[in-house]
DNA sequence: GCGATTTTGTGCGTTTTTTAACGATACTTA
DNA sequence: TAAGTATCGTTAAAAAACGCACAAAATCGC
């Protein structure tokens, strides 16, 4: 499917990356709608990304487009999966079964793409022992076991911020490759262990922000990021 | 406190926006540690924003600093509170009270800081009529009139992506001001409503590309966004 | 099978964002 | 109070991101 051609995708920028999951939310769409092929333009009016960014993007990991074709949507579909590394599992521990954590653990459709929760961690008794969603709620002393013997490779942190650099800490100690952290507080990792932020709190601020006067109206078709 | 300078933000860029939270928060913990002043310098080093990109941002609002002093902690907080929309009170509905509706309910860190949800609404006739954190679970049946007669600033859709087009069209026809979206679908609203995003899987995704072999590795301090 | 048409991949100019540099200004201390 | 120092606000330069335009290539219709 992709062509020979060699890219170095090592200093794709965020911004690009950022895009990522936004083509291929739209390419599910498509391939549900049982749509074989669809070009740079076609997608543009859809996602409101410029025709020129899209195919700019795409090329930064190959040529998954044809002249006169345009995209076949299956193969671009597959394509993105697998450059964002969909095309495999990840074993994931979330760290805190409050509010959130339990909300993590409850939805479904993260397994059914590949992100297995295999234990949830707590320091409060009245919630370790818990069942939720079929995942046991594990005192968090044995975080750091667990995550060695069990081979994690995400964690998950949903604590309050006071204990996340620790919980970081722990997890990185023990060999995980990511952290998804929704504590606020920015988090300090090693270079080699990737970090992902959902700062809440900031994003609605944001809001805050464009509802309040300050803030020029959104002028378009209601996309941004 | 502020200059009478006169400066025009109704085109501030979003990435200064974006970046604005941030920097509040860092002012928060100052302010807690009791810190009475700072210069860009040393915010710079704190952050992990260059202390030139510091005194811009700020700059895009109002000389909030001193020559030869730097900022004062306490003023430059209220100011970016107020830049923000943080010194007034949100009235919010939460529409979908099921994990995530649930999860905000229950959050209380929102109400002090002036986003108050006064209902939860839903479809599903078993969760109508429970209480979460002491707010009523309605149905959803009433969700126009409910917004119009409480003049209700903010929606936060917490609803499948199936229907959240239609929640949303529903909540900018009562009135709402702002729509903060958790369901992983982009939503079209007149130019008069503001929007904010939080597409958890897109940050998921994002994190496994960084996991997964095609990303280079994060050089620095572990800041980033 | 061939010409008209479509549409990509990509070089290049433009805009936006970030960083650097520095004069102006206010503080600090002797 | 005045010299010296710290630090801002702002302008200029650099870098990054974005959009335009077009040649090359493949498709599609006849
Ligand atoms: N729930 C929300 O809507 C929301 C919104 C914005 C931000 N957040 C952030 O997400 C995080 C979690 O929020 P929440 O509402 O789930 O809070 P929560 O209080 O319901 O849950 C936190 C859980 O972490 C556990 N915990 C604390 N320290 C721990 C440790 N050292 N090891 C293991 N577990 C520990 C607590 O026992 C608790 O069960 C917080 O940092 C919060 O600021 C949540
Ligand atoms: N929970 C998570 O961790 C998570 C993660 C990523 C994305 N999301 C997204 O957030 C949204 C909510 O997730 P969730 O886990 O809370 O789902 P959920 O199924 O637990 O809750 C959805 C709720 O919305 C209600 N609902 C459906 N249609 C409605 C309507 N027309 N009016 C009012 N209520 C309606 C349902 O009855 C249900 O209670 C989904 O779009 C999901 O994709 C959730």
């Amino acid at each position: 499917m992709s062509k020979s051609k060699i890219k170095d995708t090592t200093k794709i920028s965020n911004a690009v990356i950022k895009r990522l999951p936004r083509y291929r939310r739209y390419l599910k769409e498509l391939k549900k709608k049982g749509v074989d092929k669809i070009s740079s333009n076609e997608l543009s009016s859809l996602i409101g990304y410029t025709a020129s960014q899209i195919r700019q993007d795409l090329n930064n990991f190959g040529g998954f487009g044809q002249q006169g074709y345009g995209y076949n949507v299956d193969g671009l579909y597959n394509e993105i999966s697998a450059i964002l590394g969909l095309d495999r599992e990840y074993k994931m521990v979330i760290v805190g079964a409050g509010n959130l954590g339990q909300a993590l653990a409850n939805y479904t459709h993260y397994y059914r793409a590949g992100f297995v929760v295999k234990a949830l961690f707590d320091v409060n008794p009245r919630l370790v022992g818990l069942r939720i969603n079929d995942i046991d709620v594990l005192d968090s002393e044995g975080l750091v076991e667990y995550v060695e013997d069990n081979e994690i490779d995400l964690g998950i942190i949903c604590t309050t911020k006071d204990n996340a650099q620790e919980i970081a800490d722990k997890l990185c100690f023990a060999g995980v490759k990511g952290i998804w952290n929704f504590a606020q507080v920015d988090l300090e990792v090693p270079n080699h262990v990737a970090l992902e932020n959902v700062h809440l709190s900031d994003s609605l601020y944001t809001l805050a922000y464009k509802v309040s006067g300050n803030a020029a109206q959104n002028g378009g078709a209601g996309f941004e990021e």
